[in-house]
RNA sequence: GCCCAGGUAGCUCAGUUGGUAGAGCAGCGGAUUGAAAAUCCGCGUGUCGCUGGUUCGAUUCCGGCCCUGGGCA
């Protein structure tokens, strides 16, 4: 173990495993700061539904990129590489430990192995492309793909119509293919995987549905229905990532008269189970080389 | 008590003119480079309520019983 504050420990899991608990321990243990790596967690308006870090555990110690834009942002893995760059070059400065922790498998991968240098999609062109592919159906979508970009359609199913879409986006803007943009000229990485401490916490399925079921229930009673009354009364596209959060759709449709109280908590019950399994199917395939608990 | 309808996968149900059965959801496995709590791919996991009978063969046809829902008393 390093002799000195200083450092980046990384701590990932499964939803409702208490990663964030354990990441609030430590940074008050070593004196570090807890820095995000949820995809929901980092809008302002989420704090019950994405069961962000309370008020009173933010204060204890320094938490960064919680809560931290609005949920009309479109973020991304790249505008959160851009946000987390200069909160750890601060926390390698002041000699504090970077504790990042968090479930989304992909800002992990993005910050240990680097992201391709695509430049970011104008606005114009992208709702341009929206609007000229909205009536396409997506087998049709992945043949005009094909026919000017044949590298990636080969690499995205037929049916993956986000992937294609981003293809195309990347492709009109660059005239490149995304295949080409990460074989050349990557981003390296903002920490060396070799230097840093990696942890997961992974607890037994059955605890962890029974700690996802608690939370579930919980969050009816802690606001998250007047959390999602506000958000929906922002008027958002349903497309906005915020808006995909687990529990939004659900709270609105109940807050809507399309499902009881006990038919929405059960349905975010199911969706987070599922998402737990989705994040442990990434943990066993892509974080293969962190230690095992 | 009688009449009617139904009992098939974890759930909701389809189906088999008699050759041991299949959808959706759930579940399980997988992919994953700027929406990743997203998006996508693969896999049926079964005493066809029980028990006799007919039959080469019954989940299917017949009898009895049990259970559930509705109706009549």
């Amino acid at each position: 173990m390093r002799q000195s504050g200083a450092g980046v420990v990384l701590i990932a899991g499964p939803t409702a495993s208490g990663k964030s608990r354990l990441a609030l321990e430590l940074a008050a243990t070593r004196g570090g700061v807890v820095i995000n790596a949820d995809s929901m967690q980092v809008y302002r308006e989420l704090r019950i539904i994405s069961a962000r870090p309370s008020a009173e555990d933010e204060a204890a110690v320094p938490h960064l990129l919680y809560g931290h834009v609005g949920a009309a942002t479109r973020y991304s893995v790249g505008t959160w590489l851009a946000d987390i760059a200069p909160v750890l070059a601060d926390a390698k400065r002041e000699g504090r430990v970077a504790i990042v922790v968090g479930g989304t498998g992909l800002y992990f991968k993005a910050l240990t192995e680097g992201l391709a240098s695509v430049p970011p999609i104008p606005a114009d062109v992208r709702l341009a492309i929206a609007r000229r592919i909205a009536e396409v159906e997506t087998g049709e979508l992945h043949a005009r793909l094909a026919g000017e970009n044949a590298e990636d359609a080969a690499a995205i199913r037929p049916t993956d119509r986000s992937r294609i879409v981003r293809a195309m986006e990347v492709f009109a803007t660059t005239g490149l293919s995304l295949a080409a943009w990460k074989r050349a000229d990557a981003q390296p990485p903002l920490v060396d995987p070799q230097t840093l401490e990696r942890l997961l916490v992974i607890p037994e399925q059955a605890e962890l549905h029974r700690r996802i079921a608690a939370r579930a229930e919980a969050m009816v009673h802690h606001g998250s229905i007047e959390e999602a009354r506000a958000l929906g009364s922002l008027g958002l596209d349903p497309a906005q990532p915020a808006m995909k959060a687990i529990g939004v759709r659900e709270l609105l449709a109940h807050l809507a008269g399309k499902l009881s109280l006990d038919e929405a908590v059960a349905a975010i019950k199911t969706e987070t189970r599922r998402y737990a399994k989705r994040q442990m199917t990434w943990i066993r395939n892509q974080m293969a080389d962190w230690p095992r608990p």
